[in-house]
DNA sequence: ATTTCATATTTGTGATCACTTAACGGCATG
DNA sequence: CATGCCGTTAAGTGATCACAAATATGAAAT
């Protein structure tokens, strides 16, 4: 029957919450594959509840265009043409320089520590081969940079970016097997490090792109 | 009793589709003013629906930051700090001025021409002091603009940011009481009209910032 | 008159159900 | 062998309900 409510100074969120977070870690981190159909009794009996909190997750996560709602209402994860990677590789360009800019000033050693550890992962799961782990890893450094800019609406913005771009970077680093360390991840913490305003942005624009064209030529 | 999926190839929207436009538009326009709550049975009762279709609405419109959720679960439309207001004028104008100068190679003279009519409507407004007609025409002279850079994941994410700001920007229009039409206005379809593409994006900038600071100040 | 506490009302949450429509599969027909 | 049609199944939608938490109300005490 029902059961509720229990959220208010304690920490256990609702329910819709619950599965809010975990589907959008999923397709952020690029579990799952583009165009995946999902279902609202299908997600209900994974997270062992009703359709109604699966509903308004996925209407959360449809908002924020990390799911596709056909005229049907059906739910998928997206299926994005070049035109619209391509799109998003702008977006991603435009709000992380921003981002980066921002953090440039406030960014101490501590933070650069912080990343040079998370880089070191990163480098850990391209030779491990895992995509997921490199998906996630790599939006770690991004964020961790990111939080420093003290712009949460613009870093909330770009998290959407990364949303959308989820399941087809999965696709992508699924398919291209690279060994080499992210270079321009040593760009961003050399600029970093000397305070160089056009080098970090010049080093964060070229990180965005670079993955993101390879998919569409 | 129910009723349901009425929209296939027809097009009646389902119901919380119908409430959801009807809420955005609203919140876009500055119809609602900031901190006002919402109720979900006071939304149903508004709209003839039951609490299950308002609920799918406010959930969407809080997914896109143009509602507040309060920690109990109750919902309003935000008070924006002035930290916060900057940062969104900040976001305003990196975007809107990526989505005019995509448009601008695009821009032929039947745009320019509906481009000046629309401005001719936002002069009236001002000259009525109508607080919501200018933000509605004034939004639509933008959009019309944007619509040309046919880059729609970038128009999105500007309207959820449009949203945001709508309550705020109703309490300052409704507050200063200006007779000027839009000067920046006529910059941006002088810079159209000449190809301009330095000083287009100069006119948009300052459209899109002077009204926010006036705020904050 | 103000503060405190108990009670009542309001409100969000999640489960369930009836209903409609879209997707799927098999069968007949060309 | 392909194609169109029909019945079955799967899936989304919206109403309703019981419940718990938050808020509002009012009374009593100092």
């Amino acid at each position: 029957m029902m059961q509720t409510h229990r959220s208010p100074s304690d920490a256990i969120p609702a329910a819709h919450d619950r599965v809010f977070r975990a589907l959008r870690t999923r397709i952020m981190h690029g579990d799952i594959a583009p165009g995946a159909a999902l279902t609202l009794r299908g997600i209900g009996r994974e997270f062992d509840v009703s359709m109604t909190p699966a509903r308004e997750a996925v209407r959360r996560l449809v908002a924020e265009g990390a799911l596709f709602l056909s005229s049907s209402g059906r739910v998928s994860t997206p299926e994005l043409t070049n035109e619209r990677i391509e799109e998003l590789a702008a977006l991603r360009s435009l709000l992380e320089v921003e981002l980066a800019s921002r953090a440039l000033p406030r960014a101490h050693m501590a933070l650069i520590d912080r990343l040079q550890t998370i880089n070191a992962s990163v480098a850990e799961m391209v030779a491990k081969q895992d995509a997921v782990g490199y998906i996630r890893t790599n939006l770690e450094f991004h964020r961790t940079l990111y939080l420093r800019a003290q712009a949460p609406a613009m870093l909330a913005i770009a998290e959407t970016v990364w949303l959308q771009l989820g399941p087809t970077m999965r696709a992508l680093y699924g398919r291209l097997r690279r060994t080499e360390p992210p270079h321009n991840h040593r760009l961003i913490i050399a600029a970093l490090k000397a305070g160089d305003e056009p080098g970090l942005r010049l080093a964060v624009r070229s990180d965005v792109t670079q993955g993101l064209h390879l998919l569409t030529s």
